[in-house]
DNA sequence: CAGCAGCATCGATCCGCCTGCATATCAGCA
DNA sequence: TGCTGATATGCAGGCGGATCGATGCTGCTG
């Protein structure tokens, strides 16, 4: 799988109508797929939360491996399918990796399942 | 995969908290993964969207084989999955199987996404 | 400049799942 | 009752992914 990276970019851009009035068409559906994939796994949603919940709303590899019960190339895994989804950014400060939510990805991904009455009236398509 | 069933209405009842304020608990986590992971799907998200664009809002089996291009068992693995996952629900008229949205289970879903600010307050736990 | 610590990558294994074909079920109809 | 059509289920192939141990890389630090 690699269609994912800027996913959430491209989806976010076009508009695409997820659950909205018309069908949605295949790529698109294969793009939040991919996004939704990198949500629907356990580890990943505690990931997520344990970065948010975090002092600084971000957390280092090291912070999180024990909670997570996982390995460390495990966790490190899955904070890169994470970053390359855009749910995550990443910035090295010296030895130590910081993950750290990016601002309204996950909404994003909220506003694109929720029904169409409560997002943009899709006029023009 | 079984826990998936009446995953939505158990995550909906004791108010879980997904991308909230604390760590959230790994019961929870694989709980919510299961409902993702029923939507994490190409076919499914089509599926879904099919169906909410029907002349009533339901559709039969021989309705949804055509639009995506997949098997009649095919389609109905992922109704299945769908169904089970609460997110859609079945009536059976005569030889014909309808489906339809589970009124507002997307929008959970997409509550349970959505950071604690615009969501309820939540107060005992 | 060694030595060490934090992370990422690689290779391998194991498991789950998407898909289709064949088949079983079930309802309506002659 | 026997046949036909719409769905569901069983079975199996094949691929993607979750996980871990080993290893490579890169900044600190003494």
């Amino acid at each position: 799988m690699d269609y994912v990276g800027t996913a959430l970019a491209e989806m976010t851009m076009p508009q695409i109508s997820p659950l909205a009035g018309e069908p949605i068409e295949r790529a698109d559906a294969e793009r939040l797929a991919g996004v939704l994939k990198a949500l629907a796994d356990p580890a990943r949603l505690r990931l997520l939360s344990l970065i948010q919940s975090a002092p600084e709303g971000e957390a280092c590899v090291c912070d999180l491996t024990a909670p997570l019960g996982l390995s460390q190339p495990t966790v490190s895994h899955h904070l890169r399918i994470l970053t390359e989804a855009g749910l995550l950014e990443r910035e090295k400060r010296g030895v130590w990796a910081y993950y750290r939510l990016v601002p309204s990805a996950i909404a994003t991904i909220a506003d694109l399942l929720t029904p169409p009455r409560k997002r943009a009236t899709k006029k023009a398509r």
